[in-house]
DNA sequence: CAGAATAATTACACAGTGTAAACATGACCG
DNA sequence: CGGTCATGTTTACACTGTGTAATTATTCTG
């Protein structure tokens, strides 16, 4: 509109600063231009700029060593970000600062089965809490992310079959004036990783991130790209047997009609979301009895079947599960390595694919929705989309 | 070295300019302007400056309209490039202009179980011919760049076992001051198509480009990316059937095994290599027997149910396939879309997948080689990379 | 052959960059 | 306790590529 003439970089910079911050909560200025390959004259230039508008912030803090850097820079810690979370169970707000922090929290329950509507009350009623609290402190929210599982499919969202318009009608309407991304709730963990574990699991570089729950679905994680550019990886709906199980949508031999939560619990005879709870042994605890147990090595073993056809497809050096089969022991689990090694091509070796379980990361939501929001906000180099020329000529 | 400042962004907008031209093959300065997304004003002082080097050519064309266009920019047809395609029967050399025309082709017979000496001894014989044919000439070649099926693995080449390193050096030393890349055979297919085919074949936006021949492979095409970011796709070796036909990676139940050249050439009793070349109708031709005829549409399924799944982690919204199923009647590659229909999310839907068959295109070695050769050039700028200051200022 | 319409070029201002020099900081040492 | 050293940080300057807008070129039309 009033069309100053504004070069793409200089957004770019700073969203590669920022990002860079957020990364590591906070890094002297040697090292920001190291990891942002701009020169030390720039990240000083794009750092006063920052700094004067109050979106990093310098603390003291020298080197042990003569003539060492003299002030960490750290991401402001007053710039608050909203995190919504819908996920098979509740829906979950969120707000916090770019830290990861959350000051705020409220988790509804919210069925699997949640349509438009109901979504939409429940929605309204949380976000009259969530501006009461807001308004009481004068908290100023600057970006807010919702994920939403199986979000982001041409084909629709076979999990919340939801008009996406109409939910975006809704979410402008109901949260005005708040610049808000939707995405996927794999991307959603992704950021979580990058930004929000202090120390990730150990896996450095490129790999995929595979959750197995409800649905079998994961991330590829490429240490290059931003979040944004991650698109969810469905692996759950792969037919690995032909006129096998019944699943839920609609097919037969789906992987996740054999691995899922629910299909587990079936087997175990425990409710899918106690699983999790349970936490690591959830085997020895039950005494599941000996028939069980096989079958969940055979179901893992489909598990490794399907990684390593997906991996065929889309080669990463390394594998990261979360989920019920990083609660088996690892004696079980290794049926994972012996189905990688019937479809992998070249067969599994631990040194061309590493493959590691993390223990699945049970009611920290909406915590995975706020690093994403971060990161949102971030990557727009923190600067309003029309935050811009505040009335300084008037049209004739 | 020498290391006066030049700006990233100069090679690439020469380099946008430039792909610009080599997509379509010329056009006008407006034309270009909008492609590019710069302005007349920059394309101008682009233009000028690549014609300055001889690399675009204007051609006076006006239009039938007042004040239009006077001239159409054009990629300079002096210069030379060196597709060089590496196939499972044969190696094959070719030198052409950027247009696409191949001014010389050699092709030399390649068993498919080439050896890295073999090839060697191969290639050098063929250099030779080559240089012969450019010195004669004058020609002075700027890029080369070399297909090789199943090249770009991280776990190694399953069909050329090779030392990629030893390769390199190899074609380092043959090939001196010449820039050679290598890249594999459909993502050299991929760059054929878009810049080589007059009408490509009638798929707009991005797509799935899979080949079934020797392999089962393909790539996905991203409009919006260049060629290079490709990567191949390599579907053959997803199991689909456990414990079932034995591939040639060692695996039970691959696609590959139920559906490559060789398999069908097993099945209706025809050398595999004669399959393609017989083209259309080759069932009828061969007056196919109905059970091999059942037989291969149950392999045809076979390749809509992997699909399905490949698509399931890979949502495209269009498929072409090429191959030996693109000649088979539309009655018997319907079993395609019921493969489909048990394996993709939502079932078939034409309105979702367009899935489109053309012929596989045969004996036009190297000139997939050859177009990606042409990219490589012209993604550089036209600015080779040691081809600066020319002695214009003496070291003290 | 003037006028209209559009294309192509050019002059100018501007923003962001890198280089290199200047300035700042703190450890170490005599 | 002040000088030296090693490094970090800022600043001055030159440079590049860009967009805007004015200027010039080209070709058809009447």
């Amino acid at each position: 509109m009033s069309g100053r003439f504004v070069p793409r970089s200089r957004r770019q910079t700073r969203a590669t600063v920022l990002e860079s911050l957020l990364r590591t909560k906070g890094a002297f200025r040697t090292d920001l231009a190291r990891e942002t390959s701009l020169t030390e004259a720039s990240v000083s230039r794009i750092v006063a700029d920052l700094r004067s508008e109050k979106l990093v912030e310098e603390r003291k803090e020298s080197a042990p060593h003569a003539g060492g850097p003299t002030a960490l820079v750290t991401l402001s810690n007053n710039i608050n970000v909203l995190g919504i979370e819908l996920s098979n169970s509740r829906l979950s707000f969120g707000v916090g600062n770019l830290g990861g922090t959350l000051d705020y929290v409220e988790r509804m329950p919210a069925s699997p089965n949640l349509d438009q509507d109901e979504f939409e009350r429940l929605f309204a009623a949380s976000t009259v809490a969530l501006r009461e609290w807001t308004d009481a402190r004068g908290v100023d929210l600057r970006q807010a992310a919702m994920s939403i599982p199986g979000y982001g499919r041409e084909a629709g969202n076979p999990i919340f079959p939801w008009d996406m318009a109409r939910l975006k009608r809704f979410l402008g309407k109901v949260l005005p004036r708040l610049p808000l991304t939707l995405t996927n709730s794999v991307v959603a963990q992704a950021a979580f990783n990058r930004y929000a574990m202090p120390s990730t699991y150990g896996v450095e570089g490129d790999h995929l991130f595979l959750f197995v729950g409800h649905g079998v679905a994961g991330v590829i994680v490429n240490e290059a790209e931003p979040i944004d550019a991650f698109s969810p990886f469905e692996m759950g709906h792969m037919v690995i047997e032909r006129d096998g199980l019944l699943c839920r949508c609609g097919h037969r031999g789906c992987l996740e009609a054999y691995t899922s939560l629910r299909a587990v619990s079936t087997i175990i005879g425990v409710p899918g979301n106690e699983i999790l709870a349970r936490g690591d042994r959830f085997l020895d605890a039950l005494e599941v009895d000996d028939v069980a147990r096989d079958m969940l090595r055979e179901r893992q073993f489909l598990i490794g079947l399907a990684l390593g056809n997906a991996l065929n497809l889309h080669p990463v050096p390394a594998v990261v599960i979360s989920g019920w089969p990083s609660l088996t022991p690892g004696s079980d689990r290794s049926a994972i390595f012996d189905g990688l090694n019937q479809s992998l091509l070249g067969g599994y070796d631990e040194g061309r694919l590493s493959l590691s379980f993390i223990a699945p990361s049970i009611g920290n939501d909406p915590k995975a929705a706020l690093s994403y929001a971060a990161y949102c906000f971030v990557s727009g180099g923190g600067l309003e989309a029309a935050r811009d020329a505040p009335a300084m000529e008037e049209t004739t």
